[in-house]
DNA sequence: TGACAATGTCACTTGTCGGTGACTATCAAG
DNA sequence: CTTGATAGTCACCGACAAGTGACATTGTCA
């Protein structure tokens, strides 16, 4: 099913599906390099180098093209690396260790991805039909992890999905504000001992409430 | 300086102050109904029911009206409010309870703040001239009660600066993301009992890391 | 009274937004 | 070559944004 076309009409190919990932690929770049406010119809078609009315002929509108970026996933750390690479041995360490790394690979994800963090903000500021696109990975992705970490472990003592929650919002404001402002209660957050100091905290915080 | 105007050319009072005034409150009846997305020239100036063209007479732009807007102050808790009315009380405590008891309100009075939740929003989106003006008094504010419960207190031990970001950040990340998306991580923002639940967590939390 | 300055109104320009209708260019099938 | 479908272009619309220049109105002072 590649080369010479067979039957009805397939893809006259003057490129449909590349225009496609042309356009796909122009929200990631406008939405690194200029936030979520720049991402519009006009905008995105402008950088893709194509007409606007592709989009809505291709994906029914902005918020479709949205949706199929959203698709293209890579936003959203995946299981391996939350638990750093090795699902086995993550298993086998007590469940406070397994905890503490969880939460500093899930950081050290969020803060290595710009575009995440430009979700996460986003996500956070309109309700509107384009970010709801961007939400069924994202929760997925949360429960997954938590699944795994708590996989096998009774802590009635402890009121984990509170815990989890005040943990992932410290962790997500942190990284959506660092892009923003630099300053958070007289830390800076663009200084990497910061960040050091940080993760060290959120670790003493889960062994502590967890018991070591 | 009131009744009959002397000197020069004294406010013609055909009632300047009044129209600032009333500039000014619209700022803030934009914000809580509908958000600060909305929060224009023009609408403004409709909320008003004043002609827009005064906003850059009597405030050189949005900008200086959001300025005046956040002068007016009442959107961050105070000290009183943050150590829960009486000061002396506050200090007598050992250092463990004060924080918590300083976490806990800072979160009520975030979570009964509606403007509050929206400006702080708000800054997260925009780095823009708009917003700038409303972060001083909120970093005053912040610096304020820090001072405060740590007063007197030394410990080396605890990297203070480090928790009390994470508990910040936390804080102001689930109290905004209750307008907007009332589950996170499977926990309903909108039901008081969740809010129970964290308020008992992050006393938790403070407790464990300052060692009850 | 008349002059002047300040308050407030109105209409307008300019630019950007999302969205659409009509056009051309290309390719495959008959 | 003709037909017909699809890929892509272009010009335009209406709505709304920020900002401005000219005008009317009002109060104060000389």
């Amino acid at each position: 099913m590649n080369a010479p076309a067979r039957k009805t009409s397939a893809a006259t190919a003057k490129d449909r599906e590349a225009t496609k990932r042309r356009l796909i690929e122009a929200v990631g770049r406008v939405l690194a390099r200029q936030g979520f406010q720049a991402v519009g119809v006009n905008t995105v078609a402008r950088e893709a180098g194509v007409d606007k009315v592709l989009i809505y002929r291709y994906f029914d509108g902005l918020p479709g093209l949205v949706a199929a970026f959203a698709r293209e996933g890579g936003f959203w750390p995946d299981l391996d690396e939350l638990c750093g690479g090795d699902r086995q041995a993550f298993l086998a360490l007590p469940f406070a260790k397994r905890m503490s790394l969880a939460v500093r690979n899930y950081l050290r994800a969020v803060r290595s991805r710009p575009l995440t963090r430009e979700i996460l903000a986003w996500r956070f500021l309109e309700r509107n039909e384009l970010t709801d696109a961007l939400d069924t990975a994202r929760a997925e992705a949360g429960a997954a992890i938590l699944a795994l970490a708590g996989e096998g472990v009774d802590r009635p003592d402890v009121d984990l999905p509170a815990l989890h929650v005040l943990l992932g919002a410290a962790i997500n404001h942190l990284a959506v504000r660092q892009d923003r402002e630099p300053i958070f209660a007289g830390l800076a957050l663009d200084d990497p001992a910061t960040w050091e100091r940080v993760e060290a905290m959120l670790d003493r915080m889960v062994r502590a409430v967890l018991g070591e």
